[in-house]
DNA sequence: TGTGTAGGGTACAAAAAAGTGCATACTTGT
DNA sequence: ACAAGTATGCACTTTTTTGTACCCTACACA
């Protein structure tokens, strides 16, 4: 018999849970999901002004681990000045229904924290 | 007329995709809900145990975080040695659906990856 | 000939997150 | 008297993630 039960799954360096998060963590992925899964195609440039705090950089850096890892797909067109569009793949659509809830479940938070906060000023 | 319409609803500081991602970002929160969530209630050594790569300063700041969050409540017994019984508020629990979508997400990459590589080593 | 434009790249610096090592309290068992 | 067990706390270091500043390309237009 095993000397502890504690076994979750989560033997493997990492677990799906791990994993998942580790794919959708860093703090552009999920709002260029979520813009995506809005406006289905968006420019390189139509992403940096919707995500007014990102820099180019990390834009492309984030845009770049999110087309490695599937979730989004890049398509350039050869023109001057250059036109790149992104979208999701059906990979990356398969979690918005995760990304819908989440966020629905942050509204609802951060409407009870307005809440809260306006009857202590009151 | 607006110079760009490019809004999306994250005009504030952060969204809230940006919100929910920070309550449960981090290297161990998922896991950490994702295991409250299938045992009911964990005391810290046993949390220690099944995310086997914590490390115990790790543990307690990721709980303490979870508990200021109200995603984790905190109970003690004030006995010798002392026991501290973790388990899910209300609002933690509602994000149990979604952590649940996204394991399974997890999973179903994992596999693909998985049967990928052994067709490359065959 | 010079300027603008879209979508980047790169080197370096700063900030944030995580890890390490050591210490503590109290009590029961040896 | 002394070690063991449980759940931390704190100072310090390392690693990871972001940010800053500046550069490039190729064509169109004036």
């Amino acid at each position: 018999m095993a000397k502890n039960n504690y076994t979750d799954g989560c033997t493997d360096v990492v677990c799906s849970v791990d994993y998942a998060f580790k794919r959708i963590g860093g703090k552009y992925k999920g709002r260029i999901l979520w813009n995506l899964s809005n406006k289905n195609i968006l420019r390189y440039g139509e992403l940096r002004k919707t995500l007014v705090d990102v820099t180019p950089k990390m834009l492309t850096q984030t845009l770049r681990e999110l087309e490695e890892d599937e979730l989004v797909s890049r398509k350039v067109y050869h023109e001057v000045p250059p036109k790149v569009e992104y979208s999701l793949t059906d990979i990356g659509m398969e979690l918005i229904p995760f990304i819908n809830h989440l966020k629905e479940w942050g509204d609802k938070q951060r409407l009870k924290e307005k809440v809260l906060s306006s009857l202590k000023t009151s």
